[in-house]
DNA sequence: CGGCTTTTTTAATAAAGTTTCGAAATATTA
DNA sequence: TAATATTTCGAAACTTTATTAAAAAAGCCG
């Protein structure tokens, strides 16, 4: 499970870090506002948790951003702005769980297992479903009824971005920037490759979902035709 | 959006169910536990609101069994224990989020948006309707009934400025400037090309409008007379 | 480390879809 | 009817996407 922690403090920040990994969360941390929003956009998460009050740019900015960005990651606000204007704003501006600093660290390890259980769809153990096929997250493995079928890094982290914004339309760009990191792919064709290489296991699994493209703007799941 | 409410307290449920159908929600009231329980096993609602305390059945007896028939929906607790353990209890036997009493009622609210957002958000695919026709921003499809067709980018953009600009005469000139760039288009009868291909896929969908050109001016969507 | 397998990248080609252009057919208007 | 505008069609040029094969890189294991 991985998570991206967005927080100026050095003390606050190196201390949960410690707690997070202790419970086997994978955490990765941004010292401030841009560098928490180009994370976001570059790397796929199951969890942010988002500071308010930051250097550069503050958590409502980073969150509309992220939101902007059509990301569907659960966000955590976690803050000293106990106010209720504060939360009110936070949460509507897309925000899953708003939590006031000072605050206990079981209960933020109860909030973020309340948000990491539903990502996505339904979640079980630790596999995402969509239409009845199972992306399992420890192994990589796509499984459907009886068949099961492993998956590459690359292969896994574009099914991963796919099953975490299901039904959605998968731009090309945020697809690459996801997988292969920003700016990389000048001229190069790995994207429609892997495409290519993901459509074979689909066929293999028979899944009830086939990957579509939309000319000139990405791929999207789509229910296969009978 | 239809919520069920499990709270005991006449005075309390009655204040909540007023104040959330003045903001358009459909609201159903269980005034135990078991009776919540059995109204949300045989509904469909979008979000459950439980109180912990309760005769007959406490709210984590309901929210046990809510979680083990499978039900998905999300539960917001609302309570008087405001008491860490059983914030962490809640959270961790499948709650979504958790209330301590007294709370406002407008942090209540975001809470709830934040927990019914992501249903809504997931069918959300931005659209541009007109005459029960849906154009598609996302996929470039032009939806009606139970048909749908893709469209170019030249074909999307010209249909785009037709849906923007809905009963309005639209000038050669601006559709080309809008669909080509700038004067572009001497001695080219593309705009002409493409109008043709519009209303083959119009035919195809047999939308209730069609397009009417207007010599020398440009075109317009009108209804289609029987 | 060295050989083996797997994954990723690159490149070439094929296939599919889009756009443009010119010309012919049709319609409109004065 | 002549002049002008619009519609349609098909071929060609062009773009984007898909597929395949092979080279390069990365990972694995004794």
């Amino acid at each position: 499970m991985r998570i991206l922690l967005v927080e100026d403090s050095l003390s606050l920040s190196d201390a949960l870090k410690t707690v997070l990994q202790k419970e086997k969360y994978e955490v990765e941390v941004a010292y401030d506002g841009e560098m928490g929003l180009s994370m976001a956009l570059e790397n796929i998460f199951d969890l942010i948790i988002l500071d308010v009050l930051m250097p550069k740019m503050n958590g409502f900015e980073v969150l509309a951003e992220i939101r902007k960005a059509k990301l569907s990651v659960p966000v955590l606000m976690l803050t000293a702005l106990a106010q209720e204007k504060d939360k009110i704003k936070g949460l509507d501006m897309g925000a899953d769980d708003y939590l006031a600093k000072p605050f206990s660290i079981p209960e933020l390890f109860a909030r973020i297992r309340a948000l990491t259980r539903r990502k996505g769809e339904i979640i079980e153990n630790n596999e995402l479903e969509f239409m009845e096929t199972k992306l399992n997250l420890t192994n990589h493995t796509l499984e459907y009824k009886d068949k099961s079928i492993k998956l590459s890094v690359k292969e896994f982290n574009i099914m991963h971005y796919f099953f975490l914004n299901p039904k959605m339309v998968a731009e090309k760009e945020k697809i690459i920037s996801k997988v292969w990191g920003f700016d990389n792919d000048f001229e190069s064709n790995n994207l429609e490759v892997y495409m290519s290489f993901l459509r074979k296991k689909l066929d293999y699994l028979k899944t009830p979902f086939y990957i579509n493209s939309i000319r000139g703007i990405g791929y999207q799941l789509l229910p296969r035709q009978i």
